[in-house]
DNA sequence: CACATGCATCGATGAGTGTCAATATCGACC
DNA sequence: GGTCGATATTGACACTCATCGATGCATGTG
């Protein structure tokens, strides 16, 4: 399900390919919203994997809206979940939020590269 | 017109404020657009600024349009224009793309954080 | 001044998105 | 097995957005 053929260049260094585009274009509009994005911090920051009940009392928003936006970010490929008895518990994959650091380089820096 | 209050600090060191998230969903969401992503990097990869009449001829869409995803970079506070005769040139703002790449960061760094 | 060219703006339209209430599912516990 | 609490799914609705054709504006040229 999850692409993520390659395509990490830094946008600046060379431009970015039609499919490379569309595909980053998903998981750059994954994050591209407030309630998303702080999502994404209060699990990111967190040391341990984030129960949803834990989540829920920080925004003004029904549970249903909540796990849809869980949703977006899982199938875009950066956060995953497990259901440990009655809940489900998320967490961030590294990978997915270096990607997007790398993306907007601006300094190639060009470290060894091959 | 263009807030970039602060907010700088990496997703996963601290959970994000409302605000801060608001406003760097705008930014994000500019970007969130595969022909927007392909402008800036068209932008972004050239030496020299680049002219609108560079762009066109790389998508299949109206010039309206490109216009259109041209300005919304700009309010982003991505890209800045400027016209030259006949013709108008844009180039981007490497703060704000340095910005999203730490934003980003999994590794804090933590280089003397003063 | 008239005209051509490069780009921006406007108005309309179809597709996509965030939100909720209602309902379903899943696991724990009695 | 029945019930309850935690999370997911569904369906509906209002709203935003990407796109276009038509048009406007500015600049350069004859």
């Amino acid at each position: 399900m999850s692409k993520q053929t390659s395509c990490c260049a830094p946008l600046a260094r060379e431009p970015i390919g039609k499919d490379d585009a569309a595909e980053l274009a998903k998981v750059l509009k994954a994050v591209a919203d407030p309630v998303r994005l702080r999502l994404l911090s209060l699990i990111a920051a967190r040391d341990e994997d984030t129960c949803v009940c834990d989540l829920l009392p920080e925004f003004d928003l029904s549970q249903p809206t909540i796990s849809h936006h869980l949703k977006i970010l899982r199938e875009a490929g950066l956060i995953e979940s497990e259901r440990r008895g009655t809940w489900v518990y998320s967490w961030v994959i590294p990978q997915a939020l270096d990607r997007l650091s790398a993306l907007f380089t601006t300094a190639p820096a060009e470290t060894g590269a091959r």
